[in-house]
This record gives structure tokens, sequence and C-alpha cells, in this order.
DNA sequence: AAGCGCGATATTGTATACAATAATAGGCAA
DNA sequence: TTGCCTATTATTGTATACAATATCGCGCTT
């Protein structure tokens, strides 16, 4: 499958691996990119206007930040988390997400309330609206809720850490992910604004481990799906 | 400057960019290389006896990990991380090694402690040791104590994050240490070791908080040194 | 003499060419 | 037909060539 889906409009002229970077990562956190898809260096490039050497720079990149795995001599791929990586990967956040809101709470005032309430509303309008780009935006809208607070950390480095899980997840759910509905619940987003609000750190982080709870209430992370379990798949 | 002291004994044939990577970011940690070093790709590379394409990968997975900054058409430098970043760096280390510590100590039996115990006497039998190479080796072993304990967490994304918080405050110590004396009390990871030992997890944290101000403590982050300040490096 | 501008030089940015490895298909033998 | 082996093809890994940009030094001007 040569990846069709790949670039919006970045028909501008002289792409730079940043770009391609971005782009690339945008399809995959949006899942327009599966999990497993190869992505071809020559493919990409040509679809960038570009060389193979910056794409290989993007591809690099995205390695480093585990959206895509490079296989010596074979090539680069769509990550798919395997079921421990996918737990570590939620457990992680289990563990930063609280620390990061008790961070975040002192510098939350009105105007970053605003902000966050300007992202709840953005939220609601794609839920609101249907069809697959909707439901792609919505992905992305709702990491970056978790995102926005993470800046509002003021920490850079968590924030970079934030970046790096909040992706990560996005192929989690889409590998993992059961029912088709949105990956995270909206509300929930709300009541933890509404307890940042009052200042109420301690509700926040408990509404925050409860959301990160039922995003992974919605994963089906059983250990098969590995191809070992093939006469269990066929005896069902 | 250019770089000689980088290779130890990489002449072993055939190097790729991983090893170029890991024999910089090892000269980068032990303080071999100073903070502002300019790596120039086509030195690095007649160094390793490869092309700069090895190198530019090398720089650019070290440029993530913020061990080097590329600046655009000017090339590669060895980071040196401003005031802000180095608080951002300490502050996140007080943040997360708490957390590790929780989830490592579950996992910490005889045969952990025994290996901690081990890294200590390492740390020891340097420390006794004089001369350059073994206050290079002490810098690395101290930080090594840290990463050992995030492995037992036996989650591979917070070693991950330790692996880029360490790596960097060596390079913030370099900058702003102050006592040319070991980076990290030898005693206080001692001490962690035997709180984690009798299962006492919340002293253990608290060791590890002192432990961090004290390194920190040992800092000169104030604001200064920037150039702007000339005037007032010259008036005291 | 100090400052400015311009040319020479060196270094990085990107594309391409070549080498090495893996995937594929076809044919041969059992 | 099935299995294996080999030749071919495609793709990645690395080096090199060329283009673009910045740096440095020289000479000119004021």
């Amino acid at each position: 499958m040569t990846p069709a889906n790949l670039a919006p409009a970045e028909s501008a002229i002289d792409i730079d691996a940043q770009q391609i970077r971005d782009a690339i990562r945008d399809a995959i956190v949006e899942r327009r990119l599966a999990p497993g898809t190869k992505l071809s260096e020559t493919d990409v490039g040509s679809l960038f206007k570009v060389s193979r050497t910056l794409v290989r720079a993007a591809l690099q990149a995205l390695s480093y930040e585990g959206l895509i795995s490079v296989e010596k001599n074979r090539g680069a791929f769509v990550a798919s988390p395997s079921v421990a990586e996918a737990q570590q990967i939620f457990a992680t956040r289990r563990l930063l997400e609280p620390v990061i809101l008790r961070e975040a709470a002192p510098h939350i005032g009105k105007t970053q309330v605003t902000e966050l309430r300007a992202l709840l509303a953005e939220e609601e309008r794609l839920t609101n609206q249907r069809g697959a780009p909707a439901r792609r935006a919505e992905i992305k809208a709702s990491g970056d809720f978790h995102l926005a607070v993470a800046a509002m950390s003021g920490n850079a480095i968590l924030k970079r850490f934030m970046d790096e899980l909040v992706a990560r997840s996005s192929l989690v759910i889409a590998l993992y992910g059961q029912s088709v509905i949105s990956s995270c619940g909206h509300s929930e987003h709300q009541q933890i604004v509404d307890a940042l609000e009052t200042k109420d750190v301690a509700t926040a982080c408990a509404l925050m481990l409860q959301h990160i709870d039922h995003i992974e209430a919605d994963l089906d992370l059983r250990p098969a799906r590995k191809g070992s379990d093939l006469k269990d798949a066929f005896h069902l």
C-alpha cells in the first residue's frame, strides 16, 4: 500500500525534513496511516517531491518518537505497539499526567481556563459533525487537550514527554480500540477543566486517572493478536 | 577546536551511525567534550572514517536527546543549556525520580540490591582513584546508578526519559558546577539503596529529593553568564 | 584608523550515484 | 504438485557530488 493519503496541501514549495515529519506524524495520529503500513523512502519522497535524504531524516526522527519502527535493510513501518508497550504507554500516562496537572495548576488562571474551554468547544463541534475527516480531527483535538494542559505546566521537557505519549496512545487506540466512538470522553475533559477552575487539583487528578482508565477500558489488550493463537481465532 | 578526544578504540571495522552517536554521547556525558564545542561533520567523519551521511544521522539523533544543538547552516554544537533549561531539567528529575522509585520498589529484591551495591562499589573504587579518566568514569558511574534504578521500574519509557535527563544533567553540571569534586554524593546513593532494601520507599524518595537538592546546590545558576552582563563580571 | 563591502573559502543542505541486502518469481527436481 | 534453489528486481545503506549559505579576510572608503 502506497500511502496516497499523506500530503494534504503541502504542494507549497520547498518542503524540508521537519515538514515531512510533521505531515507523517499528523497522518499517523489522525489514523490516516494504519499501524504496520510501510513507508517506502522513494514513495514518500516522490509524494513530497524531495529526495530520499530528507525522507530518511524525517523517518529517523519519527522512529525516535516511537511512531515508526525502522528495520535494518527492510524499511520503515508505522509502529504497531505490542500489548506490553501499550500497557507501558498508559501506565506512564497515569504516572505523568497527575504530576503535570499539579505543576500546571498554579499557572492556570482565567486566561488558561478560557483557552482550555475553547479546545473543548472545538471538540464538541467535531463530535456533532459526521464523516471520517471529523472523526480524525476529533482524535487529534482530544490529544490536544492533554497537550495544552502539559504546556501550561511551563515545563518544556514534560511537554515533550507528553507529546510522545499522546501520539503513541493514538496508535494504541488505532490498534486495540474497540468502540468506533470517540476515543476520549469529551465530558471528562470538561469536568477536569471545571475542577481546575476551582483550583481543586486533587479532584482534577482523580478525574484524570478515571479518564485514562476509561480510555484504556475501551481497549482490547488481551495477549492474542500475534498470529500465535490462530486456532483460538478460528475455534470460536 | 577539533575534538581529538572522541574515539577511544573505535578502530574496529565498519562503524555505524549508532556507534558514532554512542561515542559522542559518552564523550559529552563524561565531559571530554565541553559545552559549545563545534562538531564539524567532516571532522567527525574523518575521525570515524565514515562519510558525512552517517555523522549527520548521529548528530540528528543527539539533537533529539537535547545533547547537541544544530543551527541551520551553521552546524552542530555540544549543547550549553541555559539557566532556565537547567532548572527545568532538575525540576523534572525531582518530579520523575520519586515516581520511578515507587514503581521500581516492588521489583527490588535481593538480586537488585546486589546489583545496585555493585554499582556503588564501582563508584567508590573510582572515587579513591586519581586522575582525569577516573573523574570521567565517576561522572558516568554516578548517572548509571540513577539509570539502573529507572531500569528496575520495568517501564522502558520511563527509563528512556531518565536517560535523557541524566545525560543533560551531566551537561548542566559541566557548565554550572562549582566544586570540582564528584557531582553526586556517593554516600547518598548508598543511603537510598539501604532504604530500598528495607522497602522503606517513603524514605528512599525523601533521600532522593535531598540528593537532587545537593547536586543542584553545587550549581551556580545565577542569571549572568550570557555575555550581556559583562560589566557585572568585571565590576566585582 | 575604523567601518563597510565584497570576494574567497569553508561548511552545511540536498540530490544523486553506487553498493549491499532482502524480497520475489521462475524453473528445476523429487 | 510441492519444495528448494537461483536469478532478478526492488529497496535500503552509504558515499560522493553539487548547490546554497555563512564565515573570514582583504582592500577600499571616509
